[in-house]
DNA sequence: TTGAAAGCGCTAACAT
DNA sequence: ATGTTAGCGCTTTCAA
């Protein structure tokens, strides 16, 4: 890399002549800087980032901390993190936490020194079951901001972008109640994070307000062996009619299974899940979904954590954005 | 962010004896270098990485570079990347190239400027129909070492991280003849990919070689409803009777497909694809598959960037690594 | 055993 | 209009 020093060696001028030509200075004269731009042009010159943070204090670097980059929904929020990013001029850290508690307060630590100008995260699974937030707090009070979406801790005062996981429940199950459905099921692979927590929570409140049938769920857990568990299900429940899922594979797995025992789909079952719209093409008929938005809650968490860097009213109030789901209607439900 | 110079302050000493002391300088006496560790680990020092970067003139921090964070193949890839870099002490920075040449010229300038050692990564759609390297070259050529993986250009010299393509895709089709399959057809959805190509041509061989019947391939376009293409070719189609999927969505897509449609799997019709565990459960009967240890290959590419970067043999020869892939007998096959 | 000073690449206040 | 200098946080050589 060519470096300020280099050019104005060769150009027997001072470095920090340099320096004003290529920022457009007032102070340089015109020759000057007419010679100095195309040398900088020939040799390809860029300000070394590292120095400039270094000097500025400020890295325009965002650390990104997913839990399972696997997850599809959680990848497309750090596809529209990254997008958004990008185009407000910011590069991103990703670190994984890998579900676990440890690794994300390591990724914390590990970057909090200078690396990074703040943080965008979603809380890992082992987080929210140990109900841990001290180093989030930590994190926070050495100066780097915090926006947590979809999986956040409530009581760490921060900004947030979140999904309305319990409404969406909701309005989905009082939907198959208006399908005239008996037996409605709420099956789940994600009972043990906050927001699988709030879909289950949508779902009973409808059930129970309908005063005819009582909740039946099944929760999944992720060692079990999906299909089969979701087929013993339905044979041992023979007269579920109706089933709400509340991840992207459940739904999914659920129509291919009920087709597969002879069930008229959706006839004899009808099936709603949350999913994506890739996911929705994985079962025939094709999936009614709930969606969550995944790329605009990335880019709105990116938003609300730049603009918070760049007006740095850190005393600020903490926003909370709840980005809401779309229904998609599609074959596995009657219309 | 406590520095060194506070430390240094705070304990009457100069910041160099401090720096030494936190070093495990054998120049700095005991009491000393007790005095100066108690301190900082009360403030929770840590040395600024930015400066360490600036000084020492690397960052320890790898540009990864994903076509495609939604394809699950290369998110996989990209956790295997991460998690064999935060072992040896690296980072990475995230950029999605979103299959566009101009973007991904965009992120390898944007980061060439010192923001990272080196680059891993798989090249974009665009990319490769245009055939365009030079940007490639010219990053290598200023002093940043690039690992390809998965999708590669061939004609740019740097190390490799690939899977057998063709051999797969050729076993596979074997597989399929030696189940005495009469007419075995080819569905891709990446024909524009080298690797789609690979994989194509994998098939092709095999079935030219059975001098029985001839390679009958769909070629899936990206906008297309890819239900309905699989549907009606499988309706025109009629004595198709085994599949080779080169993509994930395309086997889970035909199974259900033709479940549909009143085959049965396998008996009637016998499906093999390119996909991982998570997509395999997607259909009824289960997807035999190909599976790419994508994890395995991330580390391999992580492997191989960092062991450059640190010996900095930037002359010694490049390699290419295959990663070979495994077959997976399910019940979407006869056995 | 400790400290002073230089330098990584850059910007900006302050000379000239 | 151009140059000198200091300083961001750190390591390291050299001097005391």
């Amino acid at each position: 890399m060519v470096t300020l020093k280099q050019l104005a060696k060769e150009l027997n001028v001072s470095i920090s002549t340099v320096s004003k030509a290529l920022n457009n200075s007032e102070e340089i004269g015109e020759d000057t800087v007419k010679r100095v731009k195309e040398l900088a042009e020939l040799y390809n010159y860029t300000p070394n980032k590292v120095a400039l943070s270094l000097k500025q204090n400020k890295t325009r670097t965002i650390g990104v901390i997913i839990p399972n980059i696997l997850n599809h929904f959680l990848a497309k929020v750090l596809f529209g993190i990254e997008k958004e990013a990008t185009n407000l001029g910011y590069n991103i850290i990703t670190c994984i936490s890998n579900e676990s508690l440890e690794k994300e307060k390591e990724s914390l630590m590990l970057l909090a020194n200078g690396s990074v100008d703040g943080f965008i995260l979603s809380v890992a699974e082992e987080t929210q079951i140990k109900n841990e937030i001290d180093h989030f707090k930590k994190t926070i009070s050495r100066g780097l901001p915090i926006v947590m979406f979809d999986r956040v801790a409530h009581d760490v005062l921060c900004d947030k972008v979140i999904v309305d996981d319990f409404d969406a429940t909701y309005n989905a199950t009082k939907d198959l109640l208006l399908e005239n459905r008996k037996n409605i099921a709420f099956v789940s692979n994600i009972n043990d994070l906050s927001v699988g927590k709030l879909r289950e929570r949508g779902y009973a409140k409808a059930i129970l307000e309908d005063n005819s049938q009582a909740p039946l769920i099944l929760n999944i857990k992720k060692k079990d062996d999906h299909q089969k568990k979701i087929k013993s299900f339905l044979k041992k429940n023979k007269m579920v009619d109706a089933i709400i899922a509340a991840d992207s594979s459940s739904g999914i797995i659920a129509i291919n299974t009920a087709v597969n025992l002879g069930f008229k789909v959706p006839k004899d079952m009808s099936v709603i899940g949350f999913a994506s719209k890739a996911d929705s093409n994985h079962s025939t008929p094709r999936l009614t979904t709930i969606r969550q938005h995944a790329k605009v809650i990335g880019a709105n968490a990116a938003q609300m954590l730049i603009d918070r860097l760049q007006k740095m009213h850190l005393n600020e109030d903490v926003k909370t954005k709840i980005v809401r789901t779309s229904f998609i209607k599609s074959k596995s439900t009657l219309k």
